[in-house]
DNA sequence: TAGATTGTTAATCGATTAACAATC
DNA sequence: TAGATTGTTAATCGATTAACAATC
């Protein structure tokens, strides 16, 4: 079994090393990562055995080279390659956002099933009807599907990126969706976010009125 | 303590619920539930604990009184009321969203520090400028402000939205925030959750050679 | 009634925290 | 060296799963 709390963690780490490199930082100890991450010194290090990296007493880590080691664990040969499905408000959003940033990520190709949206650049990359998606992957090696469409698509599109090889999906319609067991999905339930948070902010206003 | 993860599964079963009520579904088993929305008939059981509503051997749980309780426990007497800071690709892909949906959620203003933006209805919604926003923000209760700025900007616009009195935050930005002990934070780090799903994605690979 | 399902308690599992000898 | 920090093991905590008597 795999850590996934550790792996998220170790993503996060590696953002906030990359910045200290970028500010010049040469060495960090466990207790100045964890009061960046919002974690405890406890917990960085534990995380950071999984990694292998060791550190010394007098100077803590390398920040260097404790990144290239988060990174080797984390990160695959190339950058990610990414499928999405959904042109959308959202998937539009996405699709710009990877455009921008001088990224890891590399969008492949976009999928919607509404022919005003199909074979056209939509955000920047080519949008196919996802009929066209197991033919156009034939060949082409793609690590994740995101999925941008309605919930009511949700499955459909799910069975398609399985269909077509990927192995990974990211989930944005607000439904879980089945996959076999050799499909790693991770969702983004963003409205369900939104109430939790909701909830848990009502928690922290006990004893307030609500007069507004 | 409250249960995170219990809390989340439930706004889960509430979605479901909705469907099997909308559906015609009059009375549904912890088993059904369970595979419904991706988990175990103890693990629902255990949940519905919490909510206190109570099934029968015979027929399991009437849908519409088991959603009206769920309901109860989740949601507040009115809609959950939002501000979303940072109007960007993102931001304004979230504002049309909820200006479609007929939705639990209310938008009452939209923020960015950006002159082309702010003075405008952008996505649907006023977008004022950051620095009003505590003024504007007076005499209304807000539940959650959305975070959807760059990075560079996260902690200074969660600053404000903590001065401005809200207790809940949804944070897209792909950097933790520091808030007080009394304000809720949520975070929403696509980036980072897209990285998870291709590093997960690739031990379901295990064996696979990548040669695309 | 008989049998499947419930509510709940006990057992298990995994993840976090505390503690501390080793060490630079 | 002396002292703070490391890597790691043991203790704790919380969440999930299993089990089962109660029950409709």
């Amino acid at each position: 079994m795999t850590p996934q709390k550790t792996i998220e963690r170790l993503i996060l780490y590696s953002t906030i090393l990359e910045k200290l490199l970028t500010s010049g930082t040469t060495c960090v100890f466990s207790k100045q990562l964890a009061e960046l991450t919002g974690n405890t010194a406890a917990q960085v290090r534990r995380d950071l055995m999984f990694v292998g990296y060791t550190g010394n007493p007098q100077s803590g880590y390398t920040v260097s080279s404790l990144l290239e080691s988060i990174r080797g664990l984390l990160e695959p040969e190339r950058g990610i390659s990414i499928v999405l499905v959904g042109v959308g408000n959202l998937g539009r959003a996405l699709l710009s956002f990877f455009v921008t940033m001088q990224s890891k990520f590399t969008i492949i190709a976009s999928f919607d099933n509404d022919s005003h949206k199909t074979d056209r650049v939509i955000g920047g990359f080519h949008c196919y009807h996802v009929d066209q998606m197991r033919q156009i992957l034939t060949n082409t090696y793609v690590q994740l599907g995101i999925i941008t469409v309605p919930a009511s698509q949700a499955q459909a599109v799910a069975d398609r990126i399985v269909d077509a090889g990927v192995k990974g999906i990211v989930n944005f319609a607000p439904v879980p969706i089945k996959v076999p067991a050799d499909v790693y999905v991770e969702n983004m339930h963003i409205t369900m976010t939104i109430e939790k948070a909701a909830y848990f902010s009502r928690s922290k206003s006990v004893g307030e009125r609500f007069d507004g």
